[in-house]
DNA sequence: TAGTTTTCTATCAGGCTGATACTGTATCCA
DNA sequence: TGGATACAGTATCAGCCTGATAGAAAACTA
C-alpha cells in the first residue's frame, strides 16, 4: 500500500501556512504591530488578529507594549514568544554529553555537562554507557523544566552520525559506536514528547542559519571541523540530508588520483589527512610534540601555531590546503552564499579563513562568504533547539510539506 | 521596499496545490479514474471531481476511455493531458541549435535544426550570431505550432552557461561568447509567452528526473560529459540552482593538492582533464590520431577504445578516474540515490558507469545507483519543455512555493 | 425487469480569508 | 473642555474551498 504520496492542502493547511508566515516574520524583524505583520505577510488586519489570538493562545507569541501613537490609537506589538516555552536538546558528543534546556528565543536557560571518563571512551560497553547518559540527561533536563513551571516541550538530539530521520535512528555513529540505535523511540518512550535526532553537523548548520552567521542566508554550508571533518548543508533555507542522510560526510571525499589505488573501508580519504588521528601521525612524522593521552586535534595544531611552531605551521598550512580543496569541491557543487567555520575551529577561524579564501579566489568562479561560527561551542545546541521548537510550533506544516 | 517575503496562502492556494496533486498522480501513474486519484492523494471523491472538471476546461487532462467494470457502473479514466498543449523548446548547444515542439507529455511533436557552420563557432560576432539564431527559431517554432492549431503556450531555453534565473539572463556562457544576454526578457517580448531560460545540465537532469531514467527519486545528480563537464543537481524533487546559479559548475574541481599552486581563470581543473580540450592536448601527447579540424572529445575516445586502441583504453582509464574522483565528491557531498551519465556520453554509459562503480566501491560509504541517460540526446530538450510546461500548468503554485 | 454494485455528482455544513463597516483610543485644535 | 481627526484593532458577512452525505447514473446479476 503505497499510501497518499502527493500532498494536497484543505482550510487547515491554510491556517497553518499563515501562522507559520505571521511566527516568520516576527522571529525575523522582531515586534511588530498587527498592522504591520499584515503589511509584510500580505494578510488581512482580520486575518491577522484572528491568528494572533491563536498563536498567543498558544503561547507562541506575546503582546510586549504599545507603539507610541503617531496620531491615531496607539498599536499593540506582538513579540514571538521564546521565553516559557522550553526544549530540551541533549548534544552526544565525542568526549562528553552536554544537556540544555532552550527557549523558543534559541536562548539557553539550563544547563547540563558530563564529561566522559577517559576510560569509558574506548571500553566495549561505551555504547550503552553513552546511550544511558543521553537518556539520563533527557531525563534530567524534563525535571529541571518542570521545576521552572514550564515543562519541556520536546527533545531535540544532536550525534556525531548518521540519523535515518524518520524514526530517529542513528545507523552510525562511530565516536559512540552507536550502530541502528533508536535514540528517537526510546526517548519518546519515555518523555512522551515529540523528539528529533539529527548530526551534529547538520544541526550546527541550522543554528547558525536561524540565530547565527547565516541568518537570512538561504543557502549555506558550515564546516565542522573536529575528530572527523563534517559539513552541514542547507539550501533554499531547508536542511539537506540527501538520500541516505549522509549528506555532507565529506571526510570521505577523495582529494587525488592515487586514492582510488586504494580503499577506504572506515575511514575517509581526506578525514586521514585533516582529522584527529591524521594530524596526530603527521604531528608525530615532524617530530611535533603531541599529547600523550589522547590523538592531536586540529585545535592543538592552532595553539602550537600560536605558540610560534614552525613544524606546527607547515603542519596547518598542509591541512589548511586539504580543507580548501573540500570547501572548493563542495562549493562548485553547491554554490552556496556563505561558508561558515564551526565545530572545535570556531575559536581559530582568524586563521582558518583567511587561509581559506586565499586559496579559494581565482581557482573556483563564485568564492563564497567566509565567516566564522557566531554562536561558537552552542551551535550545536541551538540548531537542535531550533529543529525542536519547529516539532511543536510549526509540526502539521513541517509534515505537510516535507 | 521589501514587500511580503513569507508566502502565504488562501483558499485558492488550497485548490492549485489540489490541482497539483491530481496532476502529479496522472502524470506519475498514468491514466486513473477519479476514485483512484481519490485514493492516491487522499481527497475527497467530490473535490476530484470538481477539480478534474476545472482541469479538463483548461486541457490538462482528458478522459480516456472506460474501464471495465467489476460489477458496477464503470470508471471513467482521466489522463494527463499531453496532447494537445505545446511548449517551444530551444536547445543552444556548443555546435548546433535545436528546437521542438513539445507536447504536456514530453514528447517531441516537431524538429528544426540548425547546425552552426564551423566558420561562425570562432567568429568575432558569433554571440550576435547564436542569438539570432536561436530567436529565430523560436519563431518559426512559434509558427509551426500555430500552423497545427495548438499555440505554443512557454518557451523553454537549454543553454551551455550559467544563468539567472529570475530574469533569464545569460550570465556567462563561453561556448555561445555570451555575456549577460537577456535571452528570457528578448523571447518574451517577442513572443507574449512565459520564458524559462537554463542551464543545460540543469534541464537534463529535470528531464531524466520528470521523464527519464530518475522517475520517482528525490534526490539525484546528471552527470553530463561533453566539451566540458557539468552536473545537474535534484534535490527533494527540485532542482538545486545555488546562491548563484552556479551550483554543478564541477569543472572547476580541484584535484590534487597541487593545483592549489595553480590558478583557472577561464577553464577549471577537472575541466582541463576530462574536457574535450584537455582530451586533444593529452591525445596528442600519447599519439593518438586526433581529428584535424575539430578538438577531440570524450566521445571520440570512447569510438577509439571500441576500435581497439590501447593507447585510447588507457586515456579512457585516466578520464574515468577523474570523472569518478568528481562523482566521489559530489556523492559524499549530496549521498544522492542516482547518478545519471547524460550528455554525449549517454551512448557510452555501457563503457562508463562499470568503471565508475569500480572506482567507487569501497571508497565512499554510499555508492548511489549509476544509470545511463533513459532519454538520451533528447533528455535536455525534455526537461526544458518540462520547466516550460509548468510555467503554464503550475505557475501560480511554483511562484508560491518558491 | 428488479435488485445490486460501483462510480460519479449535487447539495450542504463548516473552515478560512478578505472586504467592509464599526469600535476603541489616541492626538490636534478651537 | 470638547469636538474633529487619525489610526489600530474587531465584528460581520460574502465568497471560496473541502469533505460528508445523499442521490443519480451506469453497469452487472438473477
Amino acid at each position: 500500500m503505497p499510501g497518499p504520496t502527493s500532498s494536497t492542502a484543505n482550510a487547515g493547511t491554510v491556517s497553518r501556512v499563515n501562522q507559520t508566515a505571521i511566527l516568520d516574520v516576527l522571529r525575523q524583524h522582531g515586534p511588530l504591530s498587527r498592522q504591520e505583520i499584515g503589511a509584510r505577510t500580505g494578510l488581512s488586519a482580520a486575518t491577522v488578529t484572528r491568528l494572533a489570538a491563536q498563536l498567543q493562545r498558544k503561547g507562541l507569541i506575546v503582546a510586549d507594549g504599545h507603539q507610541p501613537s503617531t496620531g491615531g490609537r496607539p498599536s499593540i506589538l506582538l513579540r514571538y514568544s521564546g521565553r516559557g516555552n522550553l526544549v530540551s536538546v541533549v548534544h552526544v558528543g565525542a568526549t562528553r554529553t552536554e544537556g540544555a534546556l532552550v527557549d523558543f528565543d534559541g536562548v539557553i536557560v539550563h544547563r547540563v555537562q558530563r564529561p566522559v571518563v577517559p576510560d569509558v571512551l574506548h571500553a566495549a560497553d561505551r555504547a550503552t554507557i553513552r546511550l544511558e547518559e543521553a537518556l539520563s540527561v533527557a531525563a534530567e533536563l524534563g525535571a529541571a523544566a518542570d521545576g521552572r513551571g514550564q515543562p519541556s516541550q520536546a527533545v531535540g538530539v544532536a550525534v556525531p552520525g548518521v540519523v535515518d530521520g524518520a524514526d530517529g535512528r542513528v545507523t552510525w555513529a562511530p565516536a559512540l559506536d552507536w550502530r541502528e540505535v533508536p535514540v528517537g523511540s526510546l526517548l519518546h518512550d519515555r518523555t512522551g514528547l515529540p523528539v528529533v535526532v539529527e548530526n551534529d553537523a547538520n544541526v550546527l548548520a541550522v543554528g547558525e542559519h536561524r540565530r547565527g552567521a547565516g541568518q537570512g542566508v538561504q543557502d549555506l554550508v558550515a564546516v565542522v571541523l573536529g575528530t572527523g571533518i563534517g559539513v552541514g548543508i542547507v539550501t533554499g533555507g531547508r536542511l539537506h540530508r540527501g538520500s541516505r542522510a549522509a549528506a555532507g560526510e565529506i571526510g570521505y571525499m577523495l582529494l587525488e588520483r592515487s586514492s582510488l589505488a586504494r580503499l577506504f573501508p572506515g575511514f575517509g580519504d581526506l578525514e586521514s589527512r585533516v582529522g584527529s588521528a591524521g594530524l596526530t601521525r603527521q604531528a608525530r612524522e615532524r617530530g611535533i610534540a603531541a599529547p600523550a593521552d589522547r590523538p592531536l586535534t586540529a585545535a592543538d595544531v592552532f595553539d602550537l601555531v600560536r605558540g610560534g611552531s614552525g613544524e606546527a605551521r607547515a603542519l596547518l598550512e598542509e591541512t589548511l590546503d586539504y580543507v580548501a580543496l573540500a570547501v572548493a569541491n563542495l562549493c562548485t557543487v553547491l554554490d552556496p552564499e556563505l561558508v561558515i567555520v564551526g565545530g572545535e575551529m570556531g575559536g581559530a577561524a582568524d586563521l582558518i579563513t583567511p587561509g581559506l579564501r586565499d586559496r579559494l579566489v581565482g581557482r573556483i568562479p563564485h568564492v563564497p562568504r567566509l565567516a566564522a561560527s557566531a554562536l561558537g561551542e552552542d551551535a550545536a545546541i541551538v540548531g537542535a533547539a531550533e529543529l525542536a521548537a519547529r516539532l511543536v510550533s510549526d509540526s502539521a506544516y513541517v509534515q505537510a510539506t516535507r
